[in-house]
DNA sequence: TTGGAACTTGGACTCGGAGTCTAAGTCAGG
DNA sequence: CCTGACTTAGACTCCGAGTCCAAGTTCCAA
């Protein structure tokens, strides 16, 4: 893939809302063609074909993740803080660009293969957080976790799912609170104060058949 | 689409395992019939093409989903447990069929339309969740949360992507390992106790310039 | 100024594979 | 048996991805 000039990136990312909304193929190269006003012949002068063209868009969006997470990760205050940044900047990426955000998730395995998904993930995203989380469990701002990995992990999900599918409903929420309802459940979690939370397994905890009266 | 018999059914769950492998585009219909045995012939008799055998994957599994789900959710214990319950049983439906679940993570766009795949995750997950995060708040298991909702969505996306990619990496984790991972962060979140938790605004929160130093 | 390299584009072409169709079966139940 | 649902091989159509080329245009370096 030869460097895409400008001119050409940005009517790309406007088109990717005929992608987002049809889906990947049964959009013709024509049809991206007639929708950015650069011809069948250009776009294969820069791209291989279709999917090129939604990998080209899926680095796009993954390289400002990167930069907004970097960013946010290296800001001031403590790690818990910072991660509630990590939060926000993620999400307002997806914000800012709805129509490549949806597409690429309709058509994530057609944008790139699984292990150069694997490492953009990790390079831009997961690494990062990880390192957060170290950070965090050193300064006192976060708990000690036993999967740094797969906790950023889950937290990659929530964000994504959250972000993309929010941009879909009906009376889309705004960035803030998406980011606060996401920062509040990872980093508060969803159990009432210290009492449940602190007893993670006092016994074998018989089903409670007891206070089933509602009440 | 016709009813599928059994005899096909379950061929076309193994067969997935192309399709995740190489991606839909990259597998003909043949290559279907032939990993399958059921002639390309068959196929169309019983589906429209291609998409609609991803999209009879998708519905295989998402009703497993559905099922696993809504039993968790009305077993016994709190709320809370509960919750853990609907998690470690979500995962296990991932972990039980893994080449469908990274088909469908690919392919998403293929396997359903938009809209459907909202319903279905609507009515299978995200409502079951949040009746459950009300009853948590009534039986005072789990807080009140301002967006039941979309807590379910980001909590979703938290299984989703940590189920599917877990399968994914070099040494897989166990289904309890990833369950733990993404209950602790939901329930118990990631701040240390109390302390921060409990202070989600005390003010506008100048960015704390003052305590630079670490340690 | 000029030469050439990189870029741009229209339009014609090939070709693989999705999906259709048919006709010859097989099988189950009434 | 007879009927209708299912099964299958194989030939066929047709769309659209991707190729190719030739005639430009732009830009820069010598």
């Amino acid at each position: 893939m030869r460097k895409v000039p400008d001119r050409i990136a940005v009517k790309l990312m406007d088109a990717a809302e005929l992608l987002a909304t049809q889906g990947l193929d049964d959009t013709k190269t024509e049809d991206i063609a007639t929708a950015t006003g650069v011809p069948k012949a250009t776009l294969y002068y820069y791209f291989s074909g279709k999917e090129e063209v939604l990998a080209f868009l899926f680095e796009r969006v993954l390289d400002e993740v990167e930069l907004a997470v970097t960013r946010a990760a290296a800001g001031p205050g403590t790690a818990a803080e910072r991660l509630r940044d990590v939060v926000r900047a993620h999400l307002q990426v997806f914000a800012d660009h709805p129509w490549p955000s949806r597409a690429l998730q309709l058509d994530l395995g057609r944008a790139a293969r699984l292990p150069d998904i694997a490492r953009r993930s990790r390079e831009s995203f997961l690494e990062p957080v990880a390192r957060l989380l170290a950070e965090g469990s050193a300064d006192g701002s976060l708990r000690a976790v036993e999967h740094p990995h797969l906790t950023a992990l889950a937290l990659l999900g929530a964000i994504t799912t959250s972000g993309v599918n929010a941009v879909n409903t009906t009376n889309r929420p705004s960035v803030d609170t998406v980011a606060n309802v996401v920062s509040s459940l990872v980093l508060d979690g969803l159990t009432t104060g210290p009492t449940a939370a602190a007893a993670p397994k006092p016994a074998p905890s018989k089903p409670t058949p007891s206070k089933k009266g509602r009440r």
